[in-house]
DNA sequence: TTTATTTACGAAACCGTTTTCGGCATTGTT
DNA sequence: AACAATGCCGAAAACGGTTTCGTAAATAAA
């Protein structure tokens, strides 16, 4: 067990102080040139590497910042972080990655711990159950920046960035009733989450403004239960029983995916009998069977655009973010799930 | 700007020494009940979080990990993040997620500064361009655990955990023989990497043995540059050229979405002309069209693993973690992809 | 009653940096 | 020659906890 070397060390091998060392290394101009050449030599033939703990202690500040998920299982969040790291790393940033798996109290746990100078700032996407800010408040109260990317809090004073979620459920039920479909369905996997409300209000407006809203039948279905099983057996009810939707705007990847597992098995035509389009950031969609019509997220340029609103907050420290608010747009890709067909063309001319 | 509040304060509030706080939060023997209760009351009024650096710097423990990745754009990374999550969180322990983005420059300027009492372990998963362990080595040499997951640098003794990459490349060179492969051959990204060397010696072996391989014309194809479009470009001289293989084995998902795309594009059909098998770990692989033959590995168990062995190493001190070598076994799923043809069928009665 | 033991707590050193302040040369200014 | 200015460096006090060691009081053992 060789003794750990630190600037003592470094410092009574160069016959300097400590003061002199620490100096060197941020290229103090109250070192000479060559004491600080001398420090750096002796640095590196020793392998010195300063302790971060020490000098976050001291400095208060821990050239960390945390960003907590709620899950990263889909590939949005995996871009995300790409985005986010990609500034982070240009900063000299570490960044600490916490998963709150969709539940409010490990949300509640992580944020808490945030708020004990172990991070300079915090980036949130809020789990479903998240009903309440007060844990992300007393973040702002202690001076460190959050900012919400994706999925915000309503009603809550921070930076945010999002995508237009609410143009993009209206753009997808005008594209399915312009494709021909009488009776679109919504796919939401919450009814609080503000990101799931306002794309199925967008979806709800295009409706409404076709004429095709009925208030006997809500074309919003929610899929609450995580279990992928249990989803597939409601789907499928759904989409064999009588009434079923002749097309479907997923809100989220999974359900889309669960959707064409059920119309593989039972034989269902997509887009012929029921056209689809999902929210989604998988890059494989060309190639599903049938291509899925989808609109992308710019989920790299949510982290990116999120992180440097951060470092902003970060270093500028009597700056204001919370009024920050950028809405990066999100791209629809037309592809075959939702295409017209002959069948529902001649229902059209009819 | 109120004034942070620390141990120090606490203790004046309640008449006591900062010792004695220290030792009530860690519930010490030492400690009466009563005052306990008293300090933990207290903490919580005042929200007294006892600041981390403080604690890791003279403990010389920092209950954090560092997950070293190439990049996250592939869904295995997302799953073995996981699993390194799941059981770091069980553990009270925090992660640092770094991306190297394939370059060994950044990947050593990373790990050297793993080296400074920041992170108590690191999982590594190396570069396309790593050629040397001297790095990690140097985390090994300040008695670091390091475990290699899914990317290892061979010759190197450390905890690895890894899949049966050869057994599989072998298992599907000799399903795509047994389909009726005829030319089959193998998409690497690297001809350096252990995973990729693996699966393609297991690959050829499969040849071999049934007579299939042939030196003049090496069944391994190399991708090595990051261009999406390029490597279309390559992808589509080769299975449009002349002697085009009549079966595909991906080392990555990438390329056989690449592939796929192809495909599509020159309508060259799957497996009728061409049969794909891709190491994956993609869930939409049912719905491609067609649906994609995958051998895909447990990246969450892997992920979790890895993590097992970590912390057996930072927890018991002198255990000697670097013998540790698991292997998780992937699963092959034949889908439509790699099915036997009538076309091919009939070759084969002939 | 005396002595040993246990219980409950405090004083102070320590972890490895950063930063303020002060001081001694050396150089520049009149 | 006297003084100010500058360049270069060191001593020491933080930062906020943890840990060792000591000790007074309360209890148990003799």
């Amino acid at each position: 067990m060789k003794k750990k070397i630190n600037i003592k060390t470094l410092a009574a091998e160069l016959n300097l102080s400590v003061a002199t060392i620490s100096k060197a290394f941020k290229d103090s101009h109250e070192i000479s040139k060559a004491t600080k050449e001398r420090v750096l030599a002796m640095a590196s033939t020793l392998n010195y590497t300063p302790n971060p703990y020490a000098s976050s202690l001291r400095k208060r500040k821990s050239n960390t910042i945390a960003v907590i998920l709620p899950e990263v299982a889909d590939n949005f969040f995996s871009l995300a972080i790409n985005g986010i790291q990609a500034v982070a790393e240009k900063k000299g940033y570490h960044v600490l990655i916490y998963l709150s798996h969709e539940k409010f109290d490990i949300e509640k746990t992580i944020v808490d711990d945030c708020n004990s100078g172990r991070v300079d700032g915090v980036l949130i996407s809020i789990t479903k159950e998240t009903k309440t800010a007060e844990h992300i408040q007393k973040l702002q109260d202690e001076n460190i920046p959050v900012v919400f990317f994706d999925r915000e809090f309503e009603g809550f004073k921070t930076a945010r960035v999002v995508t237009n979620d609410y143009e993009c459920g209206y753009l997808a039920a005008k594209h399915l009733i312009e494709k021909g479909c009488k009776k679109p369905a919504f796919f939401s996997i919450s009814s609080s989450l503000p990101i799931c409300i306002k794309r199925a209000d967008g979806f709800k407006a295009g409706l409404i403004e076709s004429g095709l809203y009925s208030h006997k039948k809500d074309p919003i279905v929610y899929f609450t239960d995580f279990n992928q099983e249990e989803t597939f057996n409601q789907i499928k009810k759904l989409v064999t029983g009588k009434d079923r939707p002749d097309g479907v705007v997923a809100s989220v990847e999974k359900l889309a995916v669960i959707l064409y597992l059920v119309c593989h098995e039972k034989n269902i035509k997509i887009p012929e009998e029921i056209k689809v389009i999902a929210f989604s950031t998988v890059d494989t969609a060309p190639i599903f069977n049938p291509s899925l019509s989808t609109i992308t997220q710019s989920a790299f340029e949510i982290g990116k655009a999120a992180s440097e609103i951060l470092f902003k907050g970060i270093e500028k420290k009597n700056y204001d973010i919370t009024n920050e608010y950028v809405v990066i747009p999100s791209t629809f890709f037309e592809r075959k799930s939702s295409q017209q067909t002959s069948a529902s063309k001649e229902k059209k001319i009819k």
